[in-house]
DNA sequence: CACTCCCGCCAATTA
DNA sequence: TAATTGGCGGGAGTG
């Protein structure tokens, strides 16, 4: 392609050919580029006269709009005429420029070509989605201005949204560090649960509500009244006393970013109109809201939706009110993630949890003056490429809150399920996903290190298959992306030599060979209600089995329907492959079974297609399914497949249990985009019932589980295992009942750095053989777990990090010798700070947000849950 | 004309 | 104090 441009170009900027662009590009971008759309990419580099940006300022000042426009319509093209079906139009015009005097040129470039969403674009084509882990991408704006032809105030846009996603942190002056999307997930979730902590109870009141109006109005004046809300707002508004020092953070475009997002993942509908998102996000009361600030608002949000498009996180449509059409925005990207946390945590959360979790996301997202965060640095603790993050100059902001938001949020929704019709945007619709899939199985870091010593029986190789990418790396089978599909289809990717499969970091997998013990009296009841939520996949496969896979990929038969049945359990599996993250409403009294078939008419199942509705690529899900699809989960499904298998998740369980020795047994959940944020380890020995073999269902939390945050998974093997049976179990609701023993692994953790949890005990590394085995539980698992989370299972959502820390249980190695991570990438204490309970926090605001709400959450979860029963979509 | 949103002034923050 | 960031809103491009 270089070169074809350069053909093309050559004869138009003579001066600008110079190779080393290329080389500089590559210096900073890792290899992998992203998929096609990067070339256009490459263009750029090309294009880039002068190595050193200041030779391109120089340039630029010498013929400063000729030279630019130039500039930016070649950089541009590409970019347009893969996306933008206008692509007639401005390849005439670029064929016309190009063959065509300068003066030509002048016609400058339209608008849209220089729109903030092509700049980030091109800016997101420079970099790898999936950066390894150890190269470090910095990134630095005035190189990047000045290659992207741009004024770095550009740049700054791009970043700052970027930077509220965790894609960048910012390293230094001038410098950012480009970490991808590896934990775009975790960011999503995190953001989600702040949502709703913010915005959850107005989507209960959508539901209830129809009138908009009656939103507007009274609903407002409801909900202001929860003073509480407001405390766990962190966002200080200006009329705070420190808002001077908080007032430009306040509206900083990175908080507006993080409260768009979150209006999106609150949303059932996942469209959020530009005017209500912009009411929301003014801190005053709609009311006051004057014109010009609204107008202000909506500016901005231009600005950051602009971004999102190009990330593929949303994309334009509008949506028809009585009064007319408006524009909104539709969330497009991962959506189960955040879903299956809640399922997690339970309908029920206890009181606590949710608190405390919406504490930790509220201080991340907003707060920058507490803690070190102050540039969203919790997040990015754990990225290598940390580095000085400005001072924050205030405190803490103050407990603000807008109730407003609230409210806002519950106009939308109510907008939303009102019945709007919903067009897409002409204009964004032809934007290509702008996911690189790059599933490679050589990637260092999706894949797993192989210990010194095998110790587990490593995922088998019908596993690896599933991990893919973020959800949407899961995806790849979409005939869009063919490339994906392609590596997806083999099944596993193992790593030669190495006994680990590799695999994004999002998915999922797992497993280690509990012990079985007691495992019948852990199912529960409660296992089929909690089966719907729980894990769509499980298996249980005996020792043998988790052997040959250990070494080898799952082909062999180690069970024996496994290898086979392939249609059938597809389609179990597909609805398997829904991650618990999905919403599933908890129902009840539903027995997942019914789930479990396919097409059934569960909500959980409707749930879960809309989400893979909503995924960019609807398919892949379906291809991830498959592919991830172990033996194991095979042969389960296909019982749950089976007709004839009706029996109720439970029964069913524990019969395969009886069927099957219990031994080590691997149950993994998939890692479809919900799950991709976290991982579930579960013991084979632990109560199957809990893991109903219902795909959709949650596994009830009783078993024993581990939860690692799919970062920490990619980077090294876990182990985990705890055999422990869980006496308790019995949590109707299917949240994680206090029983179950959960260890959440930091991500914090640097990816690298191997985290080894067990319930029971510890276990090195390098040593475990059989971790889970050896170790013993502890009778009670609530010991291990905070207060907090015995409590309530919803504290322990998933992909609350926030959970983790408790340190009896978890071991973190912080810095294998094999690690090469740096001392700065690696910071515990931000993860822990991020992570902590709000007990551990310590930090008195936000515990007593948390109590204050607690009851309301837990209230305002359980109707959200019923809403997302009922209503499907 | 309504939507979008580019552009760049200039203030807040940092170094 | 100089430089970096980034809020903000005028007003232009687009349909």
């Amino acid at each position: 392609e270089n070169i074809f441009d350069r053909s093309r170009m050559a004869p138009k900027t003579p001066i600008k050919n110079e190779p080393i662009d290329l080389s500089k590009q590559k210096g900073c971008t890792p290899e992998r580029n992203p998929i096609t759309p990067v070339k256009i990419i490459d263009r750029p580099q090309p294009d880039p006269w002068t190595p050193t940006a200041n030779l391109k300022m120089l340039v630029s000042a010498a013929s400063p709009d000729m030279r630019d426009r130039e500039k930016k319509k070649e950089l541009f093209r590409p970019i347009e005429n893969s996306e933008q079906s206008d692509t007639p139009d401005s390849l005439q015009y670029d064929i016309v420029d190009d063959t065509t005097v300068d003066e030509f040129e002048k016609q400058r470039p339209s608008r849209k070509q220089k729109s903030l969403g092509l700049l980030c674009q091109k800016f997101l084509a420079r970099y790898p989605n999936y950066p390894l882990s150890t190269e470090k991408t910095t990134i630095s704006l005035d190189e990047v201005a000045s290659v992207l032809g741009v004024e770095r105030r550009r740049i700054y846009d791009i970043v700052n949204v970027l930077e509220s996603l965790h894609l960048v942190s910012r390293v230094a002056k001038n410098q950012y560090c480009w970490h991808g999307r590896h934990n775009l997930s975790q960011t999503l979730k995190m953001l989600q649960e702040a949502g709703e902590l913010q915005y959850g109870e107005l989507m209960t009141f959508q539901h209830k509500e129809q009138d908009l109006e009656y939103k507007f109005g009274e609903r407002k004046k409801e909900t202001i009244p929860h003073s509480q809300d407001r405390s766990l707002l962190d966002f200080s508004e200006p009329d705070c006393s420190s808002a001077s020092a908080n007032s430009r953070k306040d509206k900083s475009l990175r908080i507006m970013s993080q409260k768009f997002v979150m209006l999106f993942l609150v949303s059932k509908t996942k469209i959020v109109t530009l005017d209500i998102a912009a009411k929301i996000l003014i801190e005053e009361t709609q009311d006051t809201v004057d014109h010009s600030k609204f107008k202000t608002k909506v500016r901005r949000l231009y600005d950051i939706a602009n971004v999102l498009t190009s990330l593929g996180l949303i994309k334009k449509v509008h949506v028809t009110e009585e009064r007319g059409r408006k524009p909104a925005f539709k969330w497009i990207g991962p959506v189960e993630f955040s879903r299956k946390t809640d399922e997690l945590r339970g309908d029920k959360p206890t009181s606590d949890s949710l608190p405390e979790r919406g504490a930790c996301a509220q201080y991340q997202i907003c707060a920058a003056g507490k803690q070190r965060f102050t540039r969203h640095a919790s997040f990015n603790g754990a990225q290598p490429c940390e580095g000085p993050r400005r001072k924050v100059s205030s405190e803490p902001n103050s407990p603000h809150q807008e109730r407003q938001d609230e409210y806002c949020s519950k106009m939308i929704n109510l907008a939303a399920v009102c019945g709007q019709k919903i067009e897409e945007d002409t204009r964004n619709s032809s934007v290509t996903s702008p996911f690189s899939l790059l599933p490679v199985p050589g990637d260092s870091d999706f894949c797993v290190n192989p210990l010194p010593q095998a110790v587990f029986p490593v995922v088998p190789a019908e596993v690896p298959s599933l991990s893919l990418p973020i959800g949407i790396s899961s995806q790849a089978p979409h005939p869009s992306m063919p490339a994906a599909s392609k590596t997806e289809n083999g099944k596993a990717t193992l790593v030669p030599n190495q006994p680990f499969l590799c695999f994004p970091s999002s998915s999922l997998f797992m497993l280690c060979g509990g012990l079985q013990e007691n495992n019948l009296s852990e199912t529960l009841p409660t296992a089929g209600d909690k089966g719907n939520r729980s894990a769509e996949a499980q298996a249980v496969v005996p020792p043998a089995v988790c052997q040959k896979r250990s070494s080898h990929k799952c082909t062999s038969p180690s069970s024996p329907a496994d290898d086979e049945e392939p249609a059938a359990k597809k389609l179990t599996v597909e609805q398997s492959d829904l991650p618990l993250s999905l919403v599933v409403p908890k129902e009840p009294s539903e027995s997942p079974k019914a789930e479990s078939t396919p097409g059934n008419g569960c909500p959980s199942a409707v749930h879960l297609e809309t989400y893979r509705l909503d995924l960019a690529s609807p398919a892949a899900p379906e291809a991830a399914s498959k592919e991830s699809l172990d033996c194991q989960e095979q042969e389960k499904q296909s019982q749950n497949a089976d007709p004839d298998e009706p029996p109720p998740g439970n029964e069913h369980i524990s019969k395969e249990n009886a069927n099957q020795p219990f031994q080590p047994q691997y149950l993994y959940v998939q890692p479809t985009a919900g799950l991709s944020s976290f991982n579930f380890l579960f013991s084979a020995s632990q109560a199957p019932g809990a893991i109903s073999l219902a795909a959709n269902q949650l596994p009830s939390l009783s078993v024993p589980c581990v939860m690692v945050p799919s970062a920490a998974l990619a980077s090294f093997p876990l182990v985990c295992s705890p055999s422990f049976t869980s006496p308790l179990s019995p949590v109707p609701d299917g949240s994680f009942s206090a029983a179950a023993s959960m260890n959440f692994s930091m991500s914090s953790l640097a990816s690298t750095t191997p985290v080894f949890i067990s319930t029971t005990a510890m276990v090195t590394p390098k040593v475990s053989p059989a971790p889970s085995v050896d170790l013993q539980q502890p009778a009670h698992p609530a010991l291990h777990l905070s207060p907090v989370l015995t409590r309530s299972c919803s504290a322990v959502k998933l992909d609350s990090p926030v959970c983790v820390g408790h340190p009896v249980t978890l071991l973190k190695l912080q810095q294998p010798s094999s690690t090469p991570l740096t001392p700065k990438s690696i910071r515990p204490a931000h993860h822990e700070a991020f992570f902590k309970t709000p007990g551990s926090l310590g930090d008195p605001v936000a515990w007593k947000k948390n109590e204050g709400n607690q009851t309301r959450n837990a209230s305002s979860v359980q109707r959200r849950l019923e809403i997302s029963g009922t209503s499907p979509d």
